[in-house]
DNA sequence: AATGAATGAGGTTTCATTCAT
DNA sequence: CATGAATGAAACCTCATTCAT
């Protein structure tokens, strides 16, 4: 088995699993199939991966740390605590929609991981989840958002993850609008010019 | 089969099978594991249903329909449009709480319906939102929420319907608190008195 | 899964296993070609065993019972040592050509079984061998011979295993010939009017 | 592919190969487990030996080879018939121990073996067997066993191979013992002093 | 309504073997 | 001699569904 996990070949794979994932879900998906659309034999694809459940980890695994480091760059920048809040909802939004195959998986085949990947999976998010929390504490701190016993960010993350469910990229919405909306959302703000103005 | 559909013996077996692909996923759920949990043997179970798929449709319709049942009911009690904004929250969190394996598949296993159960379903959850749309519209025409094009509607119910990923009812929050927050993030307050105020 | 062991079916399902186990092997032979011989599909299989490895315990199981059988039997109307001694030599005899293949696939396929089935499967060749053990020692009580650590009753036991490999019943050969030349080789006789005077 | 075929590597790797399908069978063996405990790649195994077969041949002719030269060797000492008979035993068992993984391998996967590598080997086991017969021939001639049809030889020979079975190295009985047991039993004696005297 | 044996297509995975490097 | 990715056939087993009883 192919242990160099970042090669480019790898990740070409993952991402067409990525896709048939979404598409049809883990089960649904066979690796019959996985392999005809990655151009190899189905016993080809035993060479990169353990298991099935393998690849389906990689995909989420790849989903979550894209997603960490777009945020991570997105904070380097902003300096405010509202700046960053924005940068942060802003970052949420594109690997959304940049990687928006692997967090959909990895939304609906969570529970089709194994009990190891999971508890691996857990821990990067966690992480992720983490710095949400510094962000908006800054933002209280600032007197942005008077108080918060994370009621309110988990609802927010929870409004953004669900837009995988409705938004498409080829809309009349931008990603700015949805961010606008959810920061506003998220300081109580009744977002007077909000989105849309020539609409 | 048994052509009714309403039988109080069809209702027991559709929230067993509720439970158990709210539980394991569809696919992963076997029939035999279905019948077994139901008490029965699996070949007695193509004489309630016709299908696998008939079973995943009747649990996500019974969701659906129940949803609907308790929003009407929660309605015709309120009057101004905040009450009947805040009341439909409860209302939604209610049959999320409730209904909680329905709807969790309804989420999750929407792709495994047959195009013909997914077109009922889509009706179902349409005429569904439009009971949301109406109640924010007239919250916008009593100058509560100055504009919306249905952005902050789906942001709200996307965080509300994300809860099932993480809300437990026998935690510290309380659904009204749910809901009061909610109704504060669209209508756009800064929420000082918050949640768990007697705590 | 059919529960019933003992069904008549089942024993006729056994009986095949045992003759292409004998014949190919355990590993070699493939489900399907159970099935074919069986004269069903090579799913209607599992209906009836849990496993391959579950029909390989049936077969070997099958062939210790019946020796185990037969033993009795021979015993049961043998009076004088001696007598009890070539009784049993001859059941020996008897179940390695009647229950030929279950005896070759016990030999052959040791290796195959899973641990729990093997442990089992040891109790009752231990009870078997005590049989053995009790009619050399009634010998050494008469005087037939005069010592034994289990070393002549393993060298005639491991004689008799080993005629599966070359005896054929459809030789010269008869099943009492080769009894009464055990007898006489572990009861140390020079065998003077040994077999087959008149070839 | 290599074609020295008495090459100290080749022995290496086929002495290897033969403890490996010795404790886990031939079938159940992989090229992979060879080759890894080989220390190369499962592709480079294919530069030693044509198939996975002909490791197989390799291993069961090794043993044979090896059982004939120490056979001759042995013979090349003894005088009288009885001593002849006596060393044939000891070095039967004398193989039998030392190339025990061959031979064990020999007796258990005879049925692998390709028609022509079996064809092949048959030859060698006739002329180890022919020994055998003479030898015997010799003890008859002598007046040591009044007659033989094969069927003693055969018995005899048969204990002797069973002993693969139940006999283990570091246990009580000494290979001497085993050889003189089996030649009183062949040569009709009580064996009044038999196995450990010492003990 | 219920049973449960039978189906048969299709699932994941293994494995001996090849071949370009 | 050695590698290791790729092959592709075939292995065991699962499972929704049917149907005679």
């Amino acid at each position: 088995m192919n242990k160099n996990k970042n090669s480019k070949r790898r990740q070409e794979l993952v991402a067409i699993a990525a896709r048939l994932f979404c598409d049809q879900g883990y089960e649904t998906t066979t690796v019959r199939t996985l392999a005809a659309e990655m151009g190899i034999q189905s016993g080809s694809l035993f060479h990169h991966f353990k298991d099935k459940q393998e690849i389906l980890f990689a995909v989420i695994e790849s989903g979550m740390l894209h997603a960490m480091e777009i945020a991570r760059q997105a904070l380097y920048e902003a300096k405010t605590p509202e700046a960053r809040l924005y940068a942060l909802a802003q970052a949420h939004l594109s690997t959304l929609l940049q990687d928006r195959d692997a967090h959909v998986v990895a939304i609906y085949e969570w529970r089709s991981l194994s009990d190891l990947s999971r508890a691996h999976l857990v821990e990067l998010r966690d992480a992720y989840e983490s710095i949400w929390r510094e962000v908006i504490y800054e933002c209280q701190q600032a007197g942005l958002v008077p108080d918060d016993q994370g009621l309110r960010r988990r609802l927010a993350l929870g409004a953004l993850n669900w837009t995988v469910q409705w938004y498409r990229p080829d809309g009349p919405l931008r990603p700015e609008d949805l961010a606008q909306t959810l920061v506003d959302m998220l300081l109580g703000r009744t977002a007077v010019a909000a989105v849309l103005p020539s609409a």
